[in-house]
DNA sequence: ATAATATATGCAGAGTTTTGAATATACGAT
DNA sequence: ATCGTATATTCAAAACTCTGCATATATTAT
């Protein structure tokens, strides 16, 4: 019987603790996305979101996979998941309110093509 | 339906996230204490303990009652108790043991004077 | 009143995180 | 080979956090 290893597991909610990053991961809850989505998502500069997603990955929150000239990141694992769901789905006793995504399509990457195309035939 | 307030979520977290303060909690989670157990567990000065305190009051983790001129701290409420459990006891996928509180008397506060008194009568 | 004890507050230097900007890489298309 | 697109890395200045130290307050005991 170990005590619990505070250091790491601060090392690992100062990744958590930060606006973007959160809603970064809020936005893959739904589904994988590649940086080009996330961009316009976030609507900051493109090696910022870099620099973000290279944090999540690195403190093992989320996986990254090439496809094509994309890459699309989803969340590791459904422990990831579940700290999701229980650190967005019910804030706290603090403020904010329930539940509600974020929706955003509109970039040029292969998926949003697609998607586009499915709806929007001529 | 309104969107998480990611502002809020991550300010709390950046509380959560620092190993003093996580083992703070760890300890208040089995039962309320004083400033001097701490500072003796924690083996910091006393105005570090209070500061500490301080933050995790303030972001609404823990509350405080005078009780004769010690001031016992004890965890807000049971979404805080759920929160660390979530937290302390499954450690991700990352490394850390299982459970296994810490365990600490030895000052001179009226509540040690109790148990120590109790255990000890000669 | 005065002293002693328990806790809180304020402040500052050292260290770390954040964010923007420039630049690098990698890959597919021409 | 060259170009264009998607993503990654590097660096540095500003902002913020951490922690130690000095000091303040509040309560009880003498």
């Amino acid at each position: 019987m170990s005590v619990p290893n505070y250091e790491q597991i601060g090392n690992q909610l100062k990744v958590l603790a930060h606006p973007v990053r959160l809603r970064i991961l809020d936005a893959l809850r739904r589904d994988a996305e590649c940086v080009c989505h996330l961009e316009t998502l976030l609507e900051k500069p493109q090696p910022y979101v870099s620099q973000q997603l290279r944090l999540l990955r690195e403190a093992g929150f989320i996986q990254d996979e090439k496809e094509g000239q994309n890459v699309y990141y989803r969340l590791m694992n459904d422990e990831v998941q579940s700290w999701l769901g229980a650190i967005l789905d019910d804030p706290q006793d603090l403020t904010a309110g329930p539940l509600g995504h974020t929706q955003l399509v509109n970039c040029a990457c292969p998926k949003c093509a697609r998607t586009v195309t499915a709806l929007d035939v001529t």
